[in-house]
Parts: C-alpha cells; sequence; structure tokens
DNA sequence: TATTGTTATACTCTATAACTATA
DNA sequence: TATAGTTATAGAGTATAACAATA
C-alpha cells in the first residue's frame, strides 16, 4: 500500500477535466471519487484485498513498536509454539521461500531473539528456538496483535466478526 | 505470494526434529503443519490476507491470459467507466503513487491500449482514455474477472458472498 | 540420488526527493 | 506559490538457479 493510503485520506480537490460533454443529469468531479471503483466492489477479491490491507497496515504499526514485520512476528510466533521447527518447516508452513529466510533468520539471531541448536544425529537439520528474550517479546506482541486486530475491526459486532472469519477461512482453506 | 503457494500444496514429509522431549500426548510430525498457524487463525487481519491472496493469486492467473497485471486492469476499468480522468485523478483514486503510475501508463499506451488527449485549457493537465483496442479488451477482460471471482468463490452462497462483501467493505470504507 | 541450508541474483512493487512546465 | 507530470533512485518482498554439506 502506498504512503498516501495513511495520511492522504482528505477528498481530492482537483477540478474534473471535461473533456467530453458532460452526461445530462448533474455528474459533477466529485463522484469521480466514489464511481472509479465501483465495478471493482463487485468483486469479493477486491473487497478482501482492501480490507487486510486496512486491518494490516494498523497491525504493522504496532508491531513496528516492537521493532519486528509482519514475516518475523509469524515466524516468532510459530517458534513460540512449536520450539524446534527447522528452517525447511517454518519456511513450508509461512509460504516462505527457503533463501528469504535466510536473511529474516539472520536478523532475528542478531536481534537475541532466535538460537539455533543443531539436530544430535541430522547434521543437515539445525532446530530453531525461541531465546527468553524472544519469549518476553512475544509474550507482548502476540498480546498486542489480539488487541490491535479487535481494535482495527471494532466496527463489527462479535457475530458479525466470527461470521466474517469463518467465511474467509472457506475461502482459503479449500486451497490446502 | 511465493510461486510455492500455487504449486507445492502437498502435506510436508520432512520429519520432525524432536530435539526436545516429545510431550506426553501424541504430538507427532504432521500436526504441527496445522498448529503452526492456529494462534494467526484468531487474526482477522490474518485471515483477510490470507482469503484476498488465494482470490487474487487466481484472478491474476486469468489477467496474465490478457498480459494484464492487476494494477493494470485497475486502471484500464477506471478509464472504461469514467473516461478523461487524469493521471492525477487516477492515482488518487487507486492509491497508486505518480511516480510509479508513468511506467505503468507508458506500457499501457504502447500496447495501444491508452491515448492521451491535452487539457484544452489547461496545460498540465492531461486526459487518458481507452482506445477501442482498450475498449475491447476491457469488454472482455471486465466480463472475465467477475467470472474468475466467482469460481474462486463458488464455496459460498450467494447469501454468503453477499455478507462478506458487505462486512469487508464495513471494514475497510471506514478508512476513507 | 535426495535433502538442508545457503549464496548470488533478479524482478516487481512501493516509496521519497527533486526536477520541469504550467497555472 | 501551488499543481501536473516526470526522473532518478532506493528499499521491501518475492522469485529462480546453483552450490556445499550431509543423508
Amino acid at each position: 500500500m502506498s504512503a498516501s493510503a495513511g495520511t492522504s485520506n482528505r477528498r481530492t480537490r482537483v477540478a474534473s477535466l471535461r473533456l467530453r460533454p458532460p452526461p445530462k443529469t448533474e455528474a459533477a468531479a466529485e463522484p469521480i471519487a466514489r464511481a472509479a471503483t465501483t465495478h471493482l466492489e463487485q468483486l469479493l477479491g477486491y473487497n478482501a484485498r482492501r480490507a487486510a490491507l486496512t486491518l494490516i497496515a494498523r497491525f504493522m504499526e504496532d508491531l513496528a513498536e516492537h521493532d519486528l514485520r509482519p514475516a518475523d512476528f509469524s515466524v516468532l510466533s510459530a517458534l513460540n509454539h512449536h520450539p524446534g521447527m527447522t528452517s525447511r518447516q517454518l519456511c513450508q508452513h509461512l509460504n516462505i521461500l527457503p533463501p528469504n529466510f535466510v536473511g529474516l533468520l539472520r536478523q532475528l539471531m542478531q536481534k537475541g531473539w532466535v538460537r539455533k541448536i543443531p539436530h544430535p544425529t541430522d547434521g543437515r537439520a539445525v532446530g530453531l528456538f525461541l531465546t527468553p528474550a524472544g519469549q518476553r517479546l512475544m509474550t507482548q506482541a502476540e498480546a498486542m496483535a489480539l488487541q490491535s486486530d479487535r481494535e482495527a475491526s471494532s466496527m463489527l459486532s462479535e457475530t458479525e466478526r466470527k461470521t466474517l472469519i469463518r467465511l474467509l477461512q472457506k475461502i482459503y482453506l479449500r486451497d490446502e
């Protein structure tokens, strides 16, 4: 999402060009703002993306206070609940390509949140574990994530929230 | 989304490492696959993103047959229904940063789908219009988009689909 | 021969600063 | 002084090919 998404929410003040004769009815400059996306709004994919970007933008702001990005959070959360996963396992379950995981993991280790422990019998594999500092971080970060997510969707009732999650899962769980 | 998302949907065959003593109950290698994301699945943002990626992956495949990417489609669709919009207007309403729009527009013009018409009185502004070829393309592409979106969400009833769109819009329309 | 982890690399998307020409 | 459009550039995120060490 572009930076302007978060900051330039005011309406455009650019005058309509009227390069064509204006329609009979009063279609001024302003209505274009809504109408321009009207056709896209029929698409479920478009709506899901817009909502996801709205929710995630909020989530990312809050994560940044912990010096984390979404991928970091996903990895640390997985290790928090399933210590000892290997790089390969994490990549498969979080849909990260192994070459892209190398740098990510290096950062998490440099920050002192993750450590490697070689597998006792398989010299290729290395188990990944949160350090005590990593565990403390995730206790905070996971609570924050839950709260952040709730606040960003505070316009929904509890029933609506549950319905929404159920329908969204119906879409993507089909794929697995 | 990584390429593996579309192709490597089979279950992992990597054995669990068991670097720690296994829990009392039978926690084998396989259950990790589901459990690893269990905590994320409570988050609306996570679910919206997963669903959006699923829907959009399908959409992108179909778009590619027309040599289009999502941003191209958005721009052409806006121009299809609102001819004469300026670059600035398109950028604001589709949330594209002007510098990133330059190359995108250049491609659309090279492909013969869009043309510029200078504003008669404002020398800075240029109106954008679909060419006849661009109009023919979008007649096909928009029909395809609707069908693609329907098919990718065919596991939902018509009522569920409408509910889902309504709830998603409730989230992101708050922002505008 | 297959798998784990890695390096190098490239492409797309997104972002900022700063320029030009017009108003 | 402000706006429309542009250039150059940088940073994420994501992708592929190929390698060394180990099984």
